[in-house]
DNA sequence: AATTAGATCTCGACT
DNA sequence: AGTCGAGGTCTAATT
């Protein structure tokens, strides 16, 4: 990886035109030949960039550039598409080279799949007497997450997010319009609905409320928690 | 702008649980205190961050974690809200601070907003004898790009995308339906649509040609060009 | 402030 | 390889 702190201009041609007017950045140039253009603020998205394969040629500029002060001029093309980025460097402050190597990159926990998973081992978070008929139960417009039976023996459709939102309770909904014209599932019934996610939103809420949709609030660290303490007894 | 190549593993918690075992990396902190940990490949997204506003704390590490090797402990926390970062610093190669300043900013150019514009001046580059009724013309599902009147006094309505897909192509199928309920409009005839964009692909040129829209790529720099040539004119 | 739609989206999963 | 959906989405415009 280079690292160059340099007042530089900068324009891109691509799907969109953009160009950065003179100013001190940081320039980053990846193993890869990827270059990332970075302000001293904004977010982890860079001002302008070029991602990979692309290569980076470094060249003199020309005498109207250099008499207006350009000390360098790259030109970064990405491989099997007409991107350009041209970079004009002025002064530069600081370049440094470093050896990074390969990334064991970065491990996930938490997503949706195991609040869904976690959920499935125990059906006793969302009340006394549930059980579990099965995961990713099939409808003809997708799988609903879990489907369970209540200690009534009412069937219960169990839509699970990590944020509840107001589109996850339109999905459930549709759900629960399909599985209450299915006479199995409603012979003893009608199906219920909750609506489940670490953290439910309020209109998401109040328009699960109006449908007669019960919310569920997971608290991931306590479900993983049990589900650890569970799997030491083995 | 502080740069620091480091050996590090990194834990993140907030929306999701994260972590980064043990490489070299780059751990960039901003002006605004927002933290970005970026690997040698990839694309602009980095590793793991913290976006601003947050605040950074240093501290010595604990017993076993110094006797592992850790030189210094990060607690990256945002502001509002329990979003955590934990950098577990080992051998640091490289450690630099910059000033950079406030930055003008990307100056864009070539949305869609400008197509639009352009397109507007130019009904020429649809066809001869088109003449434009109004940019944005409202509906109740919303506004339509473009409304024209081609040279046989058919009204047109014009989609215009950067890139056409096919949800573009169902957009403009609806305001299509809709206008041709309308009596004033289709009185001489139905309200043709055109989808136009710079680049148009396959799926979304076979749906708009099976329903009967027109397809026009649009050529930006020479709508562009005509436009400068046009103003130069006065 | 809150909502909506676009993004040089990126990224992963699945077909 | 292409398509689809979600994202710690981010971002800007609009209500």
């Amino acid at each position: 990886m280079r690292l160059v702190i340099a007042s530089c201009a900068v324009e891109y041609a691509g799907r969109l035109s953009a160009r950065l007017d003179r100013a001190t950045r940081l320039v980053m140039v990846k193993a890869d030949g990827s270059v990332l253009i970075h302000s001293d603020g904004g977010s982890y998205k860079p001002l302008n960039w070029m991602s990979p394969p692309c290569t980076v040629n470094e060249s003199a500029p020309s005498a109207s550039e250099a008499s207006a002060g350009v000390t360098a001029v790259w030109e970064v093309r990405r491989a099997k598409s007409d991107d350009r980025l041209r970079i004009l460097m002025y002064d530069v402050q600081h370049d440094s080279r470093h050896e990074l190597g390969i990334d064991p990159g970065l491990v996930k926990d938490g997503v949706e799949a195991h609040l869904q998973r976690l959920l499935a081992d125990q059906m006793q978070a969302l009340g006394p007497g549930y059980t579990l008929i099965r995961r990713e139960y099939p409808t003809a417009i997708g799988p609903v997450d879990l489907l369970c039976r209540d200690a009534d023996g009412l069937h219960v459709a169990v839509e699970i997010k990590r944020r509840g939102e107001i589109d996850g309770v339109e999905q459930l909904t549709r759900y629960l319009a399909l599985l209450n014209r299915d006479p199995l599932l409603c012979a003893s019934g009608p199906v219920r609905g909750v609506f489940a996610a670490q953290e439910i939103k309020p209109q998401a809420r109040t328009l699960a409320t109006d449908r007669g949709i019960a919310c569920l609030t997971l608290d991931y660290d306590a479900l993983r928690g049990v589900d650890d303490a569970e799997s030491r007894l083995f």
